[in-house]
RNA sequence: GCCGAUGUAGCUCAGCUGGCCAGAGCAGCUGAUUUGUAAUCAGCUGGUCGGGGGUUCGAAUCCCUCCAUCGGCUCCA
């Protein structure tokens, strides 16, 4: 017999062999139908694998992500073998599962594959789905499955197998399909109901860029066809907020090919959000004791072999700019760091003066891949809201608790309700790969790791490894309104900088001392930032923000003097509105804002000139009923104030 | 940079098995209308069909090439 404790610590007693599905079968025969994998003792297993000993055991059914991953996993499989049906000796390299869905790495020889052949194989899927195909596991030798991928000819999994160890090696079987395979897998195909390929694109064989270039096919599966239709209408939804679209729509940014490819133009309306933003965080850095700077747009070469970039980045960056003095070059600002470190070095710091905190909206140049240009989320020429803070290693903690304030004050303020923080320390079986003192790296990792406790960060996971070799970081991911992950702002520690700029303080003890420096960036960068925030919002912009926060809409033209009046008082508001005075119907001027997605409107006409009012009507919920402008001011302004409320 | 798809008016798109002056809706302009909570009506303007080259009696349509965009890969101080 063994014991099984269950997620609730009960423990319960099975013959040694049972599986996972038995011992759901002993609980319900419903939740047993809703098994798909499961965990023993941490390790996924399959449900249908025996037990042979005592076990903590978590049964995972669709509503765990590691269950989906199972179920994607396995809607891998049986693409593969619906491809195979279709396109036989094809070669397979890797088929996992990913966030949302799954993918398989196919190398098609002489045979192609296009977005019209997916429909069939999509419907392939479901046919082998239905007979309800068993996976099973099979632990095989080393030399087995060499010779089984030898005699089917495929090179990618041998060389999978290469940094395989004898005896860890299983392969799974279902249908006609067998793959190298670690598992686990559903117990069988019947909980695919509903699949769809979502697209097709080339990939490279283990991401190296110097190796073949395989056919990646993406897809995702669910149990219920209402589901993969909900899904649809997500991703519906998230192409209708494409920023770059939207961008477009609001009159917010554009680019041109003549200026240059990843060099966004802010058009009047995306500038002016754009510095309410600035002007928002500036506010937030005063009184946090930040001191703003301003850097040029290029700088010697020299600088950057001082901070070592040009070393790592030079040849992939925008190439050195010469000047009619032989051998002088400047480059474009890659960064802020370096310009800030000379400021810091200024002039002599005493340890009284710690911390320094310099500020900029600095606008930095780096050559992305044309591939790699998307929208305003990846560009050539963008403005950080850096700000380098120089301390002494005991200040790491308090500064890290500062930034982590602001940065709270931002999600709040545009209403991004949920974050996860990532925090990403040293590899600790490899600590010689990084700079500065042990003494100080533990001092800033258990510094960040209470931090994130003391301040009672919800959803903080800790990367071990994921370090820069100069420092520790702190990174912050916003969910948006779709539920999709973005990486926004960033912590981060550096011992590298000070070292090559020879920084230093005095001491109390009047010796020189190294300062810390720590890079942040609550927003990212500006352009990042406002793409962010558009898909997020959809953009409808928080009150505070948008560019426009009301319009007037006179019923017709014998009203017009009466709606500059309106727009004169809510100037005197400071509520940012114009007059529609095209010679229009009501309902259009009305469809019109609705689109521009201008959060009230006010409407006037015979009555409310006559009572000195306006008809309000807010963006997509209609009528609010008539008041006084001074009443509609003090309603938005007392929004606006809670909205930025601390 | 690599693989694949796409590129027609300011925007969204039709035409593309080669053949009448290249079309529509929206936007813009002109006029009529003076309008009450998501599109008033009429007329007009606007395109070297991404650029270049080729095949052909004839190319938006077929071929080559370059550029750009999109989906991925690689990269991301």
């Amino acid at each position: 017999m063994i014991n099984i404790t269950l997620p609730d610590n009960s423990i319960r007693q099975y013959e040694s062999g049972a599986t996972p599905l038995d011992i759901a079968k002993s609980i319900s025969e419903g939740l047993a139908r809703n098994v798909l994998s499961a965990k023993v003792n941490g390790e996924l297993w399959d449900a249908t694998r025996p037990i042979h000993h005592d076990a903590l055991l978590k049964l995972l059914t669709w509503n765990d992500d590691e269950g989906k991953a199972t179920m994607w996993h396995s809607s891998a499989h049986l693409m593969a073998e619906a491809i195979e049906y279709f396109y036989p000796g094809v070669k397979f390299g890797i088929g996992p599962h990913i966030d949302n869905g799954f993918y398989y790495d196919i190398d098609l020889g002489e045979q192609t594959i296009s977005a019209d052949d997916l429909p069939k194989i999509e419907e392939k899927i479901l046919e082998l789905a239905r007979q309800k195909q068993s996976f099973i596991r099979k632990e095989v030798s080393k030399t087995e499955a060499i010779s089984y991928f030898t005699n089917k000819g495929d090179e990618y999994k041998l060389e999978l197998l290469n940094d395989l160890t004898d005896g860890q090696i299983t392969f799974y079987e279902s249908g006609n399909f067998v793959d190298l395979c670690r598992g686990p897998h559903i117990p069988d195909t019947s909980p695919i109901k509903a699949v769809k390929l979502l697209n097709i694109a080339g990939a490279y064989w283990r991401g190296d860029e110097k190796r073949k270039q395989m056919t990646r096919i993406y897809g995702i599966s669910f149990p219920k066809q209402k589901e993969l239709s909900e899904y649809l209408v997500l991703l519906e939804e998230a192409k209708k907020r494409d920023h770059r679209k939207l961008g477009k729509e609001l009159e917010l940014f554009t680019f041109s090919a003549k200026v240059g490819l990843g060099l966004p133009l802010w058009l009047p309306k995306g500038t002016a959000l754009r510095e309410r933003l600035e002007a928002f965080l500036k506010k937030d850095q005063k009184k946090a004791g930040y001191v703003q700077v301003m850097t040029p747009h290029i700088a010697n070469k020299e600088l950057y072999i001082t901070s070592g970039h040009y070393a790592k980045y030079g040849k992939d960056s925008f190439q050195p700019i010469s000047t009619p003095v032989e051998g002088e070059q400047f480059m474009l600002k890659p960064m802020n760091c370096p310009h800030h470190c000379e400021i810091y070095s200024w002039k002599p710091r005493s340890y009284k003066d710690l911390p320094v905190r310099i500020a900029e909206f600095g606008t930095v140049y780096r050559y992305e891949q044309s591939g790699e240009l998307h929208g305003l989320t990846r560009v050539r020429g963008f403005t950080q809201d850096d700000a380098h803070i120089f301390c002494r290693p005991d200040q790491v903690k308090d500064e890290f608790i500062g930034v982590l304030n602001i940065v709270k004050h931002i999600f709040r303020a545009l209403d991004f309700k949920e974050f996860t923080t990532q925090i990403s320390l040293r590899d600790p079986n490899n600590r010689e790969k990084y700079i500065g003192s042990d003494e100080n790296w533990e001092k800033a990792e258990s510094a960040i790791l209470e931090v994130a406790k003391e301040q009672e960060l919800q959803n903080v996971v800790i990367e071990y490894g994921e370090a820069a070799f100069y420092g520790p970081k702190m990174d912050f991911m916003v969910k948006d309104a779709l539920g999709r992950k973005w990486q926004l702002g960033t912590i981060q520690v550096d011992y590298n900088l000070p070292e090559r700029f020879e920084l230093e303080y005095t001491g109390s003890d009047n010796q020189k001392h190294r300062p810390v420096m720590i890079h942040r960036a609550p927003f990212g960068s500006m352009e990042r930032f406002v793409a962010v925030l558009l898909e997020h919002c959809a953009g409808k912009f928080p009150l505070w923000l948008t560019p426009e926060q009301a319009i007037v809409l006179p019923i017709s033209e014998k009203y017009h003097d009466y709606a500059k009046k309106v727009l004169d008082l809510l100037n005197n508001y400071d509520i940012r509105a114009q007059i529609d005075e095209r010679n229009e119907k009501t309902g259009k001027k009305i469809r019109d804002a609705e689109l521009q997605k201008i959060p009230y409107m006010l409407i006037v006409g015979e009555k409310e000139e006559a009572e000195n009012t306006v008809s309000v009507r807010k963006q997509s919920e209609g009528d609010q009923g008539t008041c006084s402008v001074e009443a509609f001011a003090a309603t938005i302004n007392d929004e606006i104030k809670k909205l930025l409320e601390e």
